[in-house]
RNA sequence: UCCCCGGUAGCUCAAUUGGCAGAGUAGGUGACUGUUAAUCACUUGGUUGUUGGUUCAAGUCCAACCCGGGGAGCCA
């Protein structure tokens, strides 16, 4: 007989099923097990009567340690008892592998303990509810990029150099004397890559080495970089904003059970459709002046600046048209205004924070050379960089869009750090 | 790199001016009317992160170190 998913058992109703899983929970009685299955797809309550079982075999099942494997043969029927209406009244249940004593319990536990248990962790309801959310938001992206007409280039992990200059990179040993580093951007590659097919993306890992120790910070992450030739700022934001409403509408569709079991507000989410505010740097500068909060014209904003601009609205805001100083070489100034640069910051509503930087590319070759030599940057580095202006030069623009970090604020979570399956940290790397 | 907080039973935490190391939970034993983190009774469980110091006496005070958490900067 073949093994039934906890997720079918509606469709079962009335029949003799099998199920295999692990023990989740027991509550037990003189005349009753309820024993709660889980076994990947949900969580099935199965009951034990002892009218109906040899006494041996009743007092065993009272024992069976949690987590242990087990296979429940029984036939399901509807009963609203039942936490999700269906309850399978088990006739055998058989030991797979016994468990040791499980070191996770129903009470909360530190964040320390949890991390260091990370691949029992991932067993219990909250986690597989946020992975279930990251997997929508993964197949949202690829569903969306794939209808658009986005081709999928995957950008290399190893990289000869920093593809910014500007962050901490992750140095490993690449033959004899040589050094690579890890990727902290598939940035420039896509640069190369909308120049052979138009409108390309890359979905991967992300390496940062730099010692940052909050929330919202991870040394590996997974980004998704879009990047689009014959394209301005304007359609760099309108591909974000578009992006951000794909995703929340599936999240919000096809992800019911799990934002309820994470006490997400829906109502929240809903409110997400588009158009988002879009806010340059100047007025977001006079605004928060305005509003008592002394800030100068040319710096970057902060983590506390960019909470109080995010909460003035219910939906993401698009910040654009920095200070030309405190951006990345390659983005391009504003012809209107060159004091800024073409770039855009997209915060989440909530404090979430940025979950995705991008903007209009240099295309211009003389400028792109002038910019590189004003960060201090050797050309010989860029020169295959240097060659998309060479042959072909065209306005082209993307973005990069944090997962972990859509992924936390679309969920509710606190740190991103639940929101990958082993996450990476400063001074944590265990499991 | 800087600032703040923490480390006591498997886990979550308590312990008064320095004065016998405690509870809940998990584990064990038993009871129990279809239970919903089931409930009830009993019960096992300790080198208080490490090292040194002060003291008649240190979980508690002092010093150094180790480990972790939160935040800043940087960024997605």
């Amino acid at each position: 007989m073949s093994r039934t998913r906890v997720r079918d058992l509606l469709k079962s109703n009335g029949e003799d099923v099998v199920l295999r899983g692990w023990l989740y929970n027991r509550r037990s009685s003189k005349k009753f097990h309820f024993l709660l299955l889980r076994d990947g797809s949900g969580i099935v309550q199965c009951i034990v009567t002892r009218a109906e079982m040899d006494e041996e075999a009743f007092l065993e099942i009272g024992k069976i340690p949690y987590e242990s494997s087990i296979e429940i043969h029984g036939k399901a029927n509807a009963d609203e008892r039942s936490p999700g209406g269906v309850e399978v009244h088990a006739t055998k249940v058989e030991v797979i592998s016994e468990a040791e004593e499980y070191p996770i319990s129903k009470q909360e536990h530190g964040p320390d303990f949890l991390l260091s248990n990370r691949h029992l962790w991932l067993r219990s309801k909250k986690q597989v509810a946020v992975m279930h959310i990251r997997n929508e938001v993964l197949r949202a992206i690829r569903d969306d990029m794939y209808e658009q007409g986005f081709q999928c280039i995957d950008a290399p992990i190893f990289t000869p150099n920093s593809c910014e200059g500007t962050s901490t990179l992750f140095e490993v040993d690449y033959f004899d004397d040589d050094k690579a580093y890890l990727t902290q951007s598939g940035q420039l590659y896509m640069e190369a890559a909308a120049m052979a097919f138009g409108d390309v993306y890359c979905l991967g890992p992300t390496f940062r080495a730099e010692k940052s120790k909050t929330r919202r910070h991870l040394t590996e992450f997974w980004m998704f970089e879009p990047e689009m030739a014959f394209a301005d700022l304007d359609d760099v934001m309108n591909l974000a904003e578009s992006m951000l409403c794909k995703i929340t509408t599936r999240v919000i569709e096809n992800c019911k059970e799990d934002l309820e079991v994470l006490e997400r507000d829906v109502d929240i989410l809903k409110k997400i459709t588009g158009p988002f505010p879009r806010l340059s740097y100047s007025e977001a500068v006079e605004r928060l002046n305005a509003e008592g909060h002394a800030f100068e014209w040319g710096g970057d904003l902060g983590a506390k600046d960019e909470a109080i601009i995010s909460s003035w609205f219910d939906t993401p805001v698009m910040v654009h048209r920095y200070p030309q100083e405190v951006k990345a070489f390659y983005m391009k100034r504003d012809p209107e205004d060159s004091k800024v640069a073409l770039g855009v910051d997209v915060l989440a509503p909530e404090g979430y924070g940025e979950i995705i930087g991008g903007g209009q590319r240099e295309d211009s070759l003389e400028t792109l050379l002038g910019r590189i030599h004003e960060h201090e940057l050797d050309p010989e580095d860029f020169a295959w960089y240097l060659d998309l202006r060479r042959y072909g030069s065209v306005p082209h623009g993307g973005f990069g869009l944090g997962v972990e970090r859509t992924v936390c604020w679309l969920a509710g979570i606190e740190h991103v750090r639940e929101c990958v399956p082993f996450p990476r940290m400063l001074y944590r790397i265990y499991p």
